[in-house]
DNA sequence: AACTCGGGGTC
DNA sequence: GACCCAGAGTT
């Protein structure tokens, strides 16, 4: 029997408190909440539309990276027949540069599906949602919370982090989603899945946690120390790539041009989006001619070295890979907004100012 | 529960 | 380079 104030009897009481859900820190976190929270624009609405535009955008994204493409993508596609309507690349065009653009062809088909079983309308509760494409438990139990006030918790990473952090010890994950439910405030459960998540987001971050300014440091076991388990350690491979900045002047109107190519559209990765034209292999002249420029791409456990190559440097050479010789479009500058290009290609359009 | 997927940051 | 981010889908 351990003592009283020890961790184990702490958590017993701070985690379960006999079945009871916790009043004490549900009122804590909500009043917190309402004081601190964020100003974001999917907290002015409860269309659920805009809510789950919101929701498949921040999937492995930080807020500050959804802000400006959320803006945009509304105002490009502003209802989900529009969306629905749309053609795919459409779609990826206004995802560019969030990254995983699978979310972007799931987001579409979603909005295809709900146009035509459900007549337009979101499923209105977790379970009817879990099924639709891109809608895992996490963005169904969101949007039936905030949209619908289903009594319904969610686990993100925030979450996981804050309840870890909470309850101490070691917690596999079917009983943390089983905690986050116990602790929800049934009757404002999208407010406290939000502050849960805003609380992993501004306070209970995963260095140097700020536990003199949160809300729930009475009820905290860890007071900020994270218990987790050691993750698979992933090697990080290195790989080498020459890309072509082949470009046109304009004519005085600064409509200059730029040659892409399209990916296969059945690529595994990034189908049917255009890129800079690009090889595994140095050309020759890059022998002897140093790049325009080196940029540093990482994409998730590759770490690319990029060599850009402009016109001169390209030529008519014999080059090792068929996307790099002479082929693709030519792109106007003025289109590139429209069309769903690389992360890289647009990194590297940047960089050189023409877009 | 453990992988795969394969983008973009920050520290 | 390590680590993280309002995960989903598959095995």
């Amino acid at each position: 029997m351990p003592a009283a104030g020890s961790i184990s009897e702490k958590r017993r009481m701070a985690a379960t408190s006999n079945g009871k859900t916790p009043a004490a820190f549900q009122r804590a976190l909500l009043r917190w909440y309402d004081a601190q929270r964020r100003d974001l624009p999917w907290r002015k609405t409860r269309d659920p539309y805009r809510i789950w535009l919101s929701e498949i955008m921040l999937q492995q994204t930080r807020v500050a990276a959804v802000l400006e493409h959320y803006r945009i993508f509304l105002e490009r596609f502003p209802s989900i027949e529009a969306l629905a309507s749309a053609s795919e690349a459409d779609v990826l065009a206004a995802w560019s540069g969030l990254g995983y653009y699978r979310r972007a062809r799931r987001l579409r088909q979603c909005a295809q599906q709900i146009v035509e079983q459900y007549k337009g309308s979101f499923p209105q509760n977790s379970e009817a949602l879990l099924p639709l494409p891109g809608i895992g438990r996490y963005t169904a139990a969101a949007i039936a919370s905030i949209v619908f006030g289903e009594p319904v918790a969610v686990v993100d990473g925030n979450v996981e982090r804050v309840l870890r952090r909470l309850i101490g010890g070691t917690l596999t994950t079917r009983q943390v989603w089983e905690h986050a439910q116990a602790f929800l405030d049934r009757s404002r459960p999208g407010d406290f899945n939000q502050a849960m998540m805003e609380l992993g987001a501004t306070v209970c971050v995963p260095r140097e946690p700020r536990c003199l300014a949160c809300p729930a440091r009475k009820w905290c076991v860890t007071r900020g120390v994270e218990v987790r388990r050691a993750k698979p350690a992933v090697h990080q491979q290195k790989k080498a790539v020459w890309c072509a900045l082949d470009w046109r002047e304009g004519n005085g109107g600064g409509n200059g041009k730029v040659r892409l190519v399209q990916r296969p559209r059945k690529a595994a990765l990034m189908a049917g989006m255009w890129e800079l034209p690009q090889s595994s292999a140095p050309p020759r002249t890059s022998r002897t001619a140093a790049p325009w420029r080196k940029f540093r791409h990482t994409i998730t456990v590759t770490s690319y070295t990029v060599h850009v190559l402009r016109n001169k440097q390209i030529g008519n050479l014999l080059l090792p890979d068929d996307r790099f010789a002479a082929k693709g479009k030519w792109i106007g500058l003025d289109r590139i907004q429209q069309l769903p290009i690389t992360g890289l290609t647009r990194k590297i359009l940047k960089a050189s100012g023409m877009i």
